[in-house]
DNA sequence: CGCATATCAGTAGCACTGAAATTG
DNA sequence: CCAATTTCAGTGCTACTGATATGC
């Protein structure tokens, strides 16, 4: 695409998509973190792993979290201080915890469900209804493609 | 959406939109910065910057690229000292800085912008041509309406 | 023995803050 | 005096590593 003269260079920066995706990323991730206030991201996405999984252990929480080993521990053990979660040992393997939502992590959990809902509406608010479908299933495809490997 | 009995419920985890942006964030990023090998992601950015719009004060840069003043600072330290940029006093601003691609900057450049290119295509491969057109304008986008704000 | 789990202590990178010096 | 620029020193957060202990 050549540039007709005396027209500004195209902004090469910017659009690049891996340079855009981290731009947003950390924006997406700012409005999140305020919006949960006091709870970490690490915590939301434990307490809904959890509500869609049931009771797990630990290191299965981090794998699909995508979250590490050592920061499940220190969560956790923060979400177990609040009651939002329990730690209770697995019947059928002395070491493992199984990690089991309370009433009030369920509690905690759909409200903050409500209030990533609104931070989502707001940051894909500038595209029409069919872009913003769109554009999660294509999020969704290449997490799925990248995540595989 | 109510789910029918037996059926999985959803994976509202990874299909929360913020969720799958970080996710894919830290993924492209990773890639990113294995192909830019000796170089990071801020001295890539600085470059390409440079490349846009001429010779720059580091203030200019930082807030053209998202740096923090601190981090412009040194990583434009370390480029000179592999002669990729040249700082030279503002004739029209004593206190200020013009920063300048040199010719190896510019060479440098060019071949970063291939590898992070091939990095591009590797990442959005799982999508057909029109998706991916269509992802990198929604894209930027949502860049343009988060960024002015 | 191997492998997985849970835990803690410590490290490394990164964004950012606060203050100082300089200049318009 | 105020605002912007450059610079450095230090802080805080987050991801991650290494080592240890335990159980299958």
């Amino acid at each position: 695409m050549p540039t007709a003269p005396g027209t500004p260079p195209p902004a090469r920066l910017h659009g690049l998509p891996s340079r855009m995706f981290t731009q947003l990323a950390v924006r997406v991730h700012r409005m999140v973190a305020e919006e949960l206030g006091e709870y970490h991201t690490h915590h939301y996405a434990l307490l809904a792993a959890l509500a869609e999984r049931g009771a797990a252990s630990q290191a299965e929480l981090g794998r699909a979290c995508g979250i590490d080993r050592s920061d499940v521990v220190a969560a956790l053990t923060e979400l177990t201080t609040q009651d939002l979660v329990r730690r209770e040992p697995d019947p059928s393997h002395g070491r493992r915890n199984l990690i089991r939502l309370t009433p009030t992590g369920q509690r905690v959990l759909a409200d903050l469900d409500e209030r990533i809902a609104a931070v989502q509406e707001r940051f894909l608010a500038p595209l029409p209804a069919d872009d913003r479908t769109r554009f999660t299933e294509t999020l969704a495809t290449l997490l799925e493609h990248h995540t595989g490997s």
